[in-house]
DNA sequence: GACGCTGATTTATTAATTGC
DNA sequence: GCAATTAATAAATCAGCGTC
């Protein structure tokens, strides 16, 4: 991918993608004409991304301005593409392409831009490039978790809410969606006393629950709905709540489309590789690679120094910080099996973490880098996500 | 005034932290 | 390590606003 070098360029191109990688930035006029009329009228002094980065959000917050949205949305388009990099070289046998987590992460953005606090974090970018991935792995969680747990297990998660939308989204009527959240509410009741515990393979119902269902429906349908409707067997019942998961599904996690089909006004937008004279010359090539080393070998590093903190810790620290984050226990199930005290298991963990932190703090003073307490809350999230990744929680393998 | 939408607030539940 | 407190989260409810 080229990175983008201009301001103007920064805040109007969209990321192109073609037979799964990246092809070409897509110039939106407006958005660049709107741009390049700021910075003109603006001094030399204001002309750096990230002031228009934060100009863009304060205005996009404060006016919910669409330019403003879009322009961040453009801005954005490196953090979400280098997301779906890494997610595509994370998750090798994974159903979603390149073009699929990057959209996933474009979908992202406008709540990262909702998250995000000038008076916290000073650069835009780089929350979006911690934050991002973090939401990323959100959303993957959560497709996971619908898709592996069976019918029923996500008939008893959904809310009413949600059930309602899922409904109405398909194209119900308001009618028929009060009769299908009647059967819903009937199969709760009855399906969850008879199924205690959270698993998520909970059975199908037996004809005998099905026929339960169906009669606490017939009584209450006359209470609950207001409209009078006819009385309804335990296969209808069964065959709605059947329906109603696939439309939960759908409305949950639509398919991902291809970025090859993504719309744009033909009016105000053209395609074309951005001319960009820096990047020509075999010179400014070899500069943009030395960039890209110097950070990756920062990043080696840092995670030597992360490697090196945590077989420091003592061994009942390491196998707390193991459980919590590979096997995604919590404080009660570790404490079970390591027959410990709940607050011993806290204390352990905020020790480990404490540790490990201060590890990365000593070694970022030894590079002359101001640690600030931002750049301290910061590197919390980053150790977070490390020891998260450390610990294989994203070997999903789905 | 009814209605729908949106954001704020409240409530309930669970998980994590802290004081002793 | 117990018990109390706090934090986080999801869902429900409420209030304010604009539109018809």
């Amino acid at each position: 991918m080229r990175t983008r070098q201009e301001i103007t360029d920064m805040f109007s191109t969209f990321a192109q993608l073609e037979g799964d990688k990246f092809s070409k930035w897509s110039i939106d006029k407006k958005l660049y004409k709107n741009i390049q009329n700021h910075l003109e009228l603006s001094s030399e002094a204001l002309k750096s991304e990230n002031f228009w980065a934060l100009y863009w959000h304060k205005h996009w917050r404060s006016k919910s301005n669409n330019f403003a949205r879009m322009h961040l949305s453009a801005y954005l388009q490196e953090a979400c593409y280098w997301t779906a990099s890494k997610a595509v070289a994370k998750f090798t046998l994974s159903q979603y392409t390149l073009a699929d987590y990057f959209q996933m992460a474009i979908a992202e953005v406008e709540i990262i831009l909702k998250d995000f606090n000038s008076e916290k974090c000073s650069s835009l970018k780089t929350y979006a490039i911690m934050a991002i991935p973090s939401r990323l792995k959100d959303v993957l969680r959560q497709r996971k978790e619908a898709n592996l747990c069976t019918n029923w297990a996500l008939l008893r998660k959904v809310s009413k809410k949600l059930l309602s939308e899922a409904l109405s989204e398909a194209g119900f009527s308001q009618s028929a969606i009060a009769q299908y959240r009647l059967a819903w509410t009937c199969f709760n009741q009855l399906y969850v006393q008879n199924q205690p515990g959270g698993t998520s393979k909970l059975p199908e119902p037996n004809r005998q629950l099905w026929e339960a269902i169906a009669n606490l429906y017939n009584q209450q349908r006359q209470s609950q709905l207001t409209q009078l409707t006819e009385q309804r067997n335990a296969q209808t019942i069964e065959q709605w709540l059947n329906q109603t998961v696939l439309y939960v599904r759908a409305y949950l996690f639509p398919a991902v489309k291809s970025l090859n089909a993504f719309k744009q006004d033909d009016d105000t937008t053209v395609t074309f590789d951005l001319p960009d004279p820096s990047f020509d010359s075999p010179m400014a090539d070899m500069i943009a690679q030395e960039d890209v080393q110097n950070r990756q070998n920062q990043i080696s590093q840092m995670f030597a120094v992360l490697l090196k903190a945590l077989q420091s810790l003592d061994g009942q620290s390491q196998e707390v910080l193991k459980l919590y984050y590979q096997q995604g226990l919590t404080q009660q199930q570790i404490m079970q099996q390591l027959q410990m005290s709940q607050p011993t298991v806290s204390r352990r963990l905020v020790k480990g973490r404490e540790s490990m932190l201060a590890g990365l703090i000593k070694w970022s003073q030894a590079l002359n880098i101001c640690v600030d307490s931002n750049q301290i809350k910061d590197m919390s999230l980053a150790l977070e996500e490390w020891l998260r990744n450390q610990y294989g929680e994203y070997n999903m393998n789905p």
